[in-house]
DNA sequence: ATCTGGTTTTTTGTATACCAGAGAAAAATC
DNA sequence: GATTTTTCTCTGGTATACAAAAAACCAGAT
């Protein structure tokens, strides 16, 4: 027998610099980076003040932000969001064209009949209805490549990678003519992976990831000053 | 018009957090994390009064170097040197194949004859001293191919993920005999990107590289326990 | 009004102090 | 002697204080 009070266990499972980093990247990951009007800066004793604690968790997220080359800490001038420009960006496509190529030369051979059919599912049919639904559909099928090919690092490098070009992708992918492409392109992704050809659905994968490159290098429009 | 002379922009940026960043990596890069005897441990207070500092830039270099898979910080453990599983450096390896092969394929049509010759001296030549040296020029050369494929972020990507290989290909490649084979793959890879073969090109470099991949799995010597 | 020079304010960098969880060692219990 | 409980110590986590550099400000001179 226990009479004595009982309380919750208050398991507090998160440091605080790692739930800062996941608010703050979250945060930055969703701001419209190219818009004229946005202030790049980020002020620590704000944020700190803002989320009730110190700056030194606040800081310690700033610098594992700044190693993912989300922001850029100017010593003792401040700290900023970073807007890269077109050629980083483009430049990023391109690694990740090849990653994800080799995801998909991985994927051939090791995907279930079920996998195929998800695979399919998110990038064929549901892209179709309208822009909104195509634009998150268009990332959960890389990112589905990406896990298909059952290599953890090759899906957490992808990632990283994705996160850095999110927000160009966001201000360059206005046009919906492309929709219809992609997703034609994305039948031709599934079926050659469901034929285990790994080399045209690593081509295939690479030419249509570096197509994007070539998109975004034509229809940048440049928002800075 | 303007005759003013031009000064450098002197920027003083030496922040304690910066050098004490690089002096560990290094540091950890150079250990034999896979040797018994060695101590993973690294202690925030010794290494700050070693370095004559506080905690505080020892730390936020710490963050870093554990947002880049180098260490990992135990909450109110330990810090300690990761010692990476032969999946995880066997995948790493798979990211770096896949890095180098579009390098490879990139390099090709965008390289000068005197470009094709330091390679060729890199990677063929030179590497048939002895084993060191081989070692040594073998690093070289596939920097070389990254640096080929005048992508600076390719370039960045792939010497980060060969930072994490680094301390494993010590450890596993202790074979001589895999040297003559390196090299007359080194020779074959110079060739196709010096006729301008990115196809062909790009596979050589993947297949050399996921060969590694084949023979790290085979012959890790496991030294845990 | 504009330029110049110093001064103040703001903001980041670093140091120090204290807190809390984990694990080892010691003590108590059986 | 083995097991459980308690205490203590070690280590990272967080808060706060202080130093230094940059930016903003503000007179006074031109």
């Amino acid at each position: 027998m226990d009479a004595s009070i009982n309380l919750e266990p208050l398991r507090q499972t998160f440091t605080l610099k790692e739930r800062i980093y996941q608010v703050l990247r979250e945060a930055i990951l969703e701001m419209d980076v190219y818009s004229k009007n946005t202030d790049l800066r980020l002020d620590e004793r704000k944020i700190a003040q803002q989320l009730g604690i110190s700056r030194t968790p606040v800081r310690e997220a700033l610098v594992r932000l700044e190693n993912e080359n989300l922001i850029e800490i100017k010593s003792r001038i401040g700290v900023f969001v970073k807007k890269r420009s077109i050629d980083e960006v483009a430049e990023l496509v391109v690694v990740w064209a090849a990653i994800e190529s080799m995801a998909a030369r991985l994927a051939c051979g090791k995907v279930s009949q079920k996998e195929v059919e998800e695979l399919e599912l998110i990038g064929v049919k549901n892209s179709s209805e309208n822009q909104d639904v195509y634009s998150e559909a268009n990332i959960m099928f890389h990112r589905k490549i990406l896990e298909l090919s059952k290599c953890n690092m090759l899906k957490k490098i992808g990632e990283d990678i994705f996160a850095q070009i999110e927000p160009a992708r966001r201000h360059a992918m206005r046009d919906p003519t492309r929709t219809e492409q992609s997703i034609s392109d994305h039948a031709e992704i599934v079926n050659a992976i469901q034929s285990n050809k790994p080399e045209k659905a690593a081509n295939l994968v690479r030419e249509h990831t570096l197509r994007l490159e070539k998109y975004i290098r034509k229809t940048w429009k440049n928002l800075d000053t």
